[in-house]
Order: C-alpha cells, then sequence, then structure tokens
DNA sequence: ACCTGAACACCGTTCAAGT
DNA sequence: ACCTGAACACCGTTCAAGT
C-alpha cells in the first residue's frame, strides 16, 4: 500500500507518453541548474532570467514548468522529499533495534541536509508563507502528498518499536505525537544548525554530534529502548551513514 | 551584567537625542504598518511603495530607515525578539521549580506565536539566506547580539536547574547542549505549528497541547525532575499563561 | 540636514508571432 | 502544439531638487 504510494509519486515511467518523460527530464534539467545557480550565487541572486539564460530554453518555456519564481522553490522542494524517501525505506532495512533504526533514518536526513544543503534548505524555505502565498496549489498538493507520505514513513518506524516492545504509548500519547514530535526537532535542529551558526550555543559545539544528542534526549523522553545511557548510538550513527551513504561520505571525507 | 545588556539593547532614552527619539518612534510607526500589511494582505504583498503609502512618509524616508526590503524583515524580526526578552524575565521570577520556570517560558513563547503570529513568523523568515543574504550588516549583527542575550537567559534557567539539584549535566553534555535542545525544539515545533497545518499528524492533534507534549519528551529525556509523569505540567502552563498574558488570553477567550 | 517623489533598473509575467 | 523573446508592469532603489 505505501509501496504503491510511493511509485505513483515517485517513478511512473511506464504510464508516461514520450512527450510527458521528456517534459519531466527537462524540469529535473532545469532544478538542477537552479540549484546551482543557488549554490553558486545564494538564494536572492536565483532568478526568472538568470535561469533562462544558464538553461537551452526561453522565459516562456520556463514558465511552461513553474508559473511562478516561488513554485520554482516548492518544485525544489519536493525534489528535497522526494530524494528522501529512499533514506526511510533504507532506514527500515537497516539492520538493528527500532530505536537503531529510526537513529540510521535521522542519520541519513542529517547527511542529506549536510550533501545537499541548498535542497534541503529549500525545504524550509518552501514552508515559509512567502512562497506558499504563490506557489501553484497543484505543487502545494502534491508537497503536502509527499509530506504525508513520509508521516506514514514515520508510523513504521513506531510500530516496530511497539511490536517489538521497545517503546510502549503512554495514555494520552498517539503514535502522531512520537511522529511530530522526531519531525519538530530534526527540523529545528537542522534549521538552527544550518542558518543561527554564529549563535554561541550551535558554533561551542562544534566536536559534539549535536543532532544525535537532541535526538538521544527525546527518544530517552519517550523511553525507547535501551536508553542512550545503555548503548552507543554515535556507533550506530556512523554505521548508518556508511551504510546509506557509503561513496558519498567518502568522497566528503577526501575533500577535507 | 544580564540587565545591562538588556537595558543597552532595549530602552536606552536617556542617552539619545531628541531626534534619535523620534527616528526610533518613527520605526516603530514603520513597523507596526508593516505588520499590518502583512496581517491583511500576507507576506507576498508587503513591499516599499505599501508600505510609503499607508505610512505618512515617502520612500525616500523609509530608506532612511531600512536599507532593503529585507532589511525590513530584519527589524521585524529584532522587534520580535525584543518583545520576548521580559517573557523571559519574568518565567525567571515564576513560582515554581527550575522545571516550572522553564515551562512558563515556553508557555510565554507559544503564546507570543499566536498572538503575534506575524512577528513570530518575522523570526523564521529571517532566519532564511534570502532575507540574511540581502539585509544590512549592523541589523544583522544586532539581531545576532539580541540571540546570543536570549541564550544567556535560557543559560540562566539552567543554572537554577543545577542549584536546586532539578538536573544533573551528565558527562559531555554542556549547558549550552541544553539551551539549543530547548531552541531547537521550541522553534521546530512552532514553525510546524504554524506552517504545516494541513499535515495529518499536526491536525489530528488539536485537542492535545503538543507544544507541552514535545517539551515533557525533551526534558524528561534530560532527566530534569520532576519528570512529567509526577507532575502535572499542564497546570503549570495554564498558569503561566495567566500569569505572564492574563489580559491578552482573557482577550483572545471572549472573542472565540 | 532631511525629506520628497520622479526616474531608473531589474525582474516577474504575458502573449502575439513564429515554427 | 509548443516554443520564443519582445513588451509590459510592478516594485526595489537612487538621487537631484526642494525645504
Amino acid at each position: 500500500m505505501l509501496e504503491q504510494a510511493v511509485s505513483n509519486l515517485i517513478s511512473d515511467d511506464a504510464t508516461l507518453s514520450r512527450k510527458q518523460l521528456a517534459m519531466r527530464d527537462r524540469e529535473s534539467e532545469l532544478l538542477l541548474i537552479a540549484c546551482s545557480i543557488v549554490e553558486r550565487e545564494g538564494f536572492a541572486q536565483l532568478n526568472m532570467d538568470k535561469l533562462a539564460a544558464a538553461s537551452s530554453y526561453s522565459k516562456g518555456t520556463i514558465y511552461n514548468h513553474f508559473n511562478s519564481k516561488e513554485d520554482l522553490f516548492a518544485a525544489l522542494a519536493i525534489q528535497a522529499l522526494s530524494k528522501k524517501i529512499p533514506l526511510f525505506k533504507s532506514a527500515l532495512d537497516f539492520e538493528g533495534s527500532s530505536r537503531e533504526k529510526l537513529i540510521a533514518m535521522h542519520a541519513g536526513m542529517h547527511l542529506f541536509s549536510k550533501l545537499s544543503p541548498i535542497l534541503a534548505m529549500c525545504a524550509l524555505v518552501s514552508r515559509t508563507p512567502a512562497v506558499t502565498e504563490k506557489s501553484a496549489p497543484e505543487r502545494l498538493e502534491k508537497l503536502n502528498t509527499l509530506e504525508d507520505l513520509v508521516v506514514s514513513f514515520g508510523d513504521k518506524f513506531i510500530e516496530l518499536g511497539q511490536s517489538s516492545g521497545d517503546i510502549t504509548l503512554a495514555p494520552g500519547i498517539t503514535s502522531d505525537s512520537i511522529v511530530f514530535a522526531n519531525w519538530a526537532m530534526a527540523f529545528g535542529t537542522s534549521s538552527l544548525v544550518n542558518n543561527a551558526t554564529q549563535s554561541s550555543c550551535v558554533s561551542r559545539q562544534h566536536d559534539t554530534n549535536i543532532v544525535l544528542q537532541n535526538l538521544n534526549f527525546l527518544l530517552d523522553g519517550m523511553r525507547w529502548m535501551p536508553l542512550s545511557c545503555d548503548f552507543d548510538y554515535q556507533k550506530t550513527w556512523d554505521r548508518a551513514e556508511k551504510d546509506l551513504f557509503g561513496e558519498e561520505v567518502a568522497l566528503i571525507e577526501n575533500q577535507s
């Protein structure tokens, strides 16, 4: 059921005509160019003129794909979310306890935001009213559908935790509460890590894994076993990075 | 020392000339008008032309205050932060345990974001590269200074917790870690509550206090005593709302 | 010294003409 | 049917002229 939702949303090559496929390819191409402009010159410097100039298409064609600049941002956010789905799937198959799987998922998300900071940022920016107010309703709907899909993947982790007895929901606490708390913590932590770097309480802890630290506080508070005092989740984190992003991590390490 | 930092930043009437005071008043006036435009027509509709037209000043004068549109957003974010400082002070004096004081602070922050959603949103938007890339360096510096001030207020809560024995820092955990985790959770939770309202796991829990729920997960995980299973923090929350915002809450309740 | 608003430039968006 | 880019409009920003 989930699998079907994924294939409907992500890759449905068989049911698309050649023209539609070409359209989709061109859209990916444009999104790639948009990313590279943002990477090189910053968010404020991305505009439709530059995108047209940097691509081999005219402004009119660009507007055939994105009905406004904000719509373009939303499209980038959708791409970011789409790329995250496979990470959720891999994390569910990650070798280890339910809490280890969940941590693998967060490690994947965090690494994604380090490897594709621009795409990750788009997910933030696209949640901003300046964007939602002007992007196409269909695009926003797709973004919401994808987000709901991610939430249902989140549910799977909770189910695993419950069936293995690693977590028991206290009265008044629903599966949604747990998913939401994880989402809020991940969103808040990476927003601040990416954008509040000048703040003392962020910059002072460069050597510690503050993302894992925050996550351990949260999961310990939910009493998701084993607790962080009884298990070395940093090892899980490292292993997850290797498993989910082996090649990419090696690349980063070679650069520095 | 903190008191001095606050008075330096917030209200220094005595050392300002009459002209500077008038300038500051006009800036407040402009910010108020900017807020009302955003409230009425949305973020995308706020522009310098409209601000000039809605005020009694010309575009040139507006640019005397804000050297770009983004700078205006940053100024709104500074105003938002300034308004939060007194809440931090009141929460520190709140009657109750160290954890209750902390919860009072979060209740204040959350209520603030309900009472002044636009200002609260500016704090989010101003952390976005589109804004930081174009706003005035001096403005950003002031924003950072204010943020550091808020962090040092955060530290005070931790100090209270430690001196009363309500919380003990595990090895490797610093006061900064605790402040950051609180900040990340509060930021993430209110961003999502305000902007992901269509998402199932947010909308489905309208009757529960998801902000307090997330906070209790976190503080329980830090083992900040007493734990949420031993104490009714919802009562603390309600009491804090009355204490910190008595009149405003009454106003909201009368409206609905 | 500061305020003004016309003028300019940039860029988002559209659409008549072309293929 | 789709692509093009000139044309338009909106709005951010500046600055010569006014007080």
